[in-house]
DNA sequence: ACTTGTGATGTTATCTCATAACACCATTGG
DNA sequence: CCAATGGTGTTATGAGATAACATCACAAGT
């Protein structure tokens, strides 16, 4: 855990949401200056190689893991109304990993999100 | 169905797996000419909305529809091997769904892709 | 101490992916 | 004839990610 994986991980924590990669950059230093790319790309590949973070396919971003031991499969709900994230963990043998032994295929990584309401916007709509 | 909407439909069928938007956008002229971003970005956007073409975002590429009726949810087996990809269809009820249903969210759109060996490439190997 | 290998960082430049904005044209219904 | 609508063509730009190379810190081997 070095300077810039430390901080890129503060931030993640911090914001409890997904981030954009280039909210990062902008955020990264304390004194207001921004990062380089390689910077923050890298910490993010370091910290999503430790299980720590996850990147977020459908909208680009990158969350700070909530549960889940090193290096594990995660999924999201994700309300497109307020951006709140939750992780959740996919059951072995879910109908997904049925469908993909019945066709052959050896699964070693997975992007599950699904976009929608959170309970809150739900009620608001 | 216009000239350019028909095009980039042919190109996904004609490929048969997915394919990057700025490959479509280089083949797109028969004459070798290559189209202007927003032409194929349209006709992906048009494609997908009739449930034709899915985006599959964990690798940022497009492929053409294998069975399914108008605007419906798909998922996709991916070989990082040779490519191949294959559609399957979530069950009603998966654990997924669940999930997101004692989450409270509801949701209406969802990204699911599984990265692995075909069943060529896994013997291959 | 010297050397070598490894992994992390800093920096510049570039590549890939996607959309904003505006002009133009055809179709349709008042 | 005249909007209003939806599609297209074009230019330019925004957003996301990586290549390539120089430098640095540290540990292992001699
Ligand atoms: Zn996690
Ligand atoms: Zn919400
Ligand atoms: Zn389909
Ligand atoms: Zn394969």
């Amino acid at each position: 855990m070095t300077g810039p994986r430390r901080r890129v991980l503060e931030l993640l924590l911090g914001a409890g949401e997904p981030v954009k990669a280039y909210d990062l950059i902008a955020r990264f230093g304390t004194d207001g200056q921004a990062a380089k790319p390689p910077t923050v790309y890298r910490a993010l590949e370091f910290l999503e190689r430790q299980g720590m973070v996850h990147r977020i396919a459908s909208i680009s971003a990158y969350v700070a893991c909530t549960g889940g031991g090193p290096a594990h499969a995660a999924a999201f709900l994700i309300c497109d109304c307020c951006g709140a994230t939750q992780e959740v963990h996919p059951a072995r043998g879910d109908s997904f990993a049925l469908a993909a032994e019945a066709a052959g295929y050896v699964i070693e990584r997975t992007t599950i999100e699904g976009h929608g309401r959170c309970p809150a916007c739900r009620v608001a709509a």
